[in-house]
DNA sequence: TTACAATAAAGAAAATTTTCTTTAAATAAT
DNA sequence: ATTATTTAAAGAAAATTTTCTTTATTGTAA
């Protein structure tokens, strides 16, 4: 593997800065189709409501360079973007889950646009398995240890109920998972070197429901 | 209105601090099912694994105190933070674009845990309109002009295409909405009263893609 | 009662992230 | 050519958040 990057990007970008990428690759892929051939950092900054400097120094992890007056490269930069965020190629994942939530993220079309490609979805509902959900189809749970062995996937999309969601991350973890992206509200708690996402909707809740209580003081 | 509050809250929470909240919240349920009638930072902190200082400091926002030696009073702590993060009362919301991930916010149960009440839905597919999900109808987009004449609805759900965002969104707000929760990828500009909480899927897949492949070099 | 240990609270320090400032490079206009 | 202006890049400062220290309080045990 070891494939040679064409830029020389940040070995280790801040976390806020990894959030904001994809909002910077959205936009400029808009303003590509405008025919926008270079952009300077003051523009997108303007568009996005973030400070010049800001974008300066975010886009500045992917290893492309500006030219003063004149700003990035379109098409460059959301070539590094997509190849720093490593949305151009094909990621993997194993869906464990297919409640509410987990049907919808395999019906939600736009994960392709991340490069991730869910192969199979589990469950031990009698009723979900067998059903195809965006093209994916629901297999029954314990097949996922016979599964990982002949694939070798790397992420595992974990919606299943939270009571479940520690012992669950734990088997996906011995069928050679390396990352979790999770979407329960339970804590998990893995090897380190596991990583492991969380992603809560009850922390953006709290967040909007708490900024809208501040304001009606 | 002007409630007077069990506690003396802190005025601003840091929003990392907000985003922890449910964290111990969904932690501190499990604890009260099991008997526990106290509970300490420090335990709290080992669990969740965070700085136990962080943990007090994070609690502290919620107005409760604390005993030396003793802890915190689960049930106390309970209702405190549901309190504060307003996931005790009924937060009505108007959920607009019915596709994929829209229908699965409107099936998804634990909404209702965040207090959060999605009163309809809207959109303009008519395949759509006058179908139910989870117990919520699905309107034409043009009724919601109407209906939020009657209805003093402050949450607006975004779940539509991205390039109909900025449009259905400056509708929500000419409806009197205040806080738009924001799915899509697209940045929305709107009068900064308006509370906007961008939860944009791919930020995430940013993130854990991005250490995935730091991880493995 | 008295010492001791655990822990919350308050404050200080450190680390991180964002914003500000300066510098240098590139283009356009004179 | 020369000058002026825009802008990326690098560095400094400010703000925010997290971690570390200290203090004071509470309960436990000698």
């Amino acid at each position: 593997m070891n494939e040679k990057r064409k830029y020389k990007t940040k070995s280790h970008a801040p976390e806020p800065t990894l959030k904001r990428l994809p909002g910077y690759l959205y936009f400029l892929e808009q303003v590509k189709e405008e025919g926008v051939l270079n952009i300077s950092a003051p523009t997108i900054g303007k568009e996005l409501d973030l400070d010049p400097t800001q974008v300066v120094k975010d886009l500045a992890v992917t290893g492309v360079k500006g030219k003063p007056r004149v700003g990035y490269n379109t098409y460059e930069l959301i070539h590094a973007l997509e190849d720093f965020l490593g949305f151009n190629k094909v990621n993997e994942a194993f869906l464990v889950g297919a409640g509410n939530l987990g049907s919808a993220l395999m019906a939600y079309q736009e994960h392709q646009s991340l490069g991730l490609k869910i192969l199979a979805a589990f469950d031990v509902d009698e009723a979900k398995i067998g059903q195809t959900i965006g093209g994916i189809h629901i297999l029954e749970y314990n097949k996922l240890f016979h599964l990982s062995g002949r694939l070798n996937v790397k992420i595992g999309i974990l919606t299943t109920p939270n009571h479940v969601a520690q012992e669950v991350a734990e088997d996906l973890v011995n069928c050679g998972i390396k990352a979790i992206w999770n979407f329960t509200s339970a804590k998990i708690n893995l090897p380190k070197e596991i990583i492991v996402q969380n992603t809560s909707m009850s922390s953006y809740a709290a967040v909007l429901l708490r900024r809208l209580n501040d304001a009606s003081l």
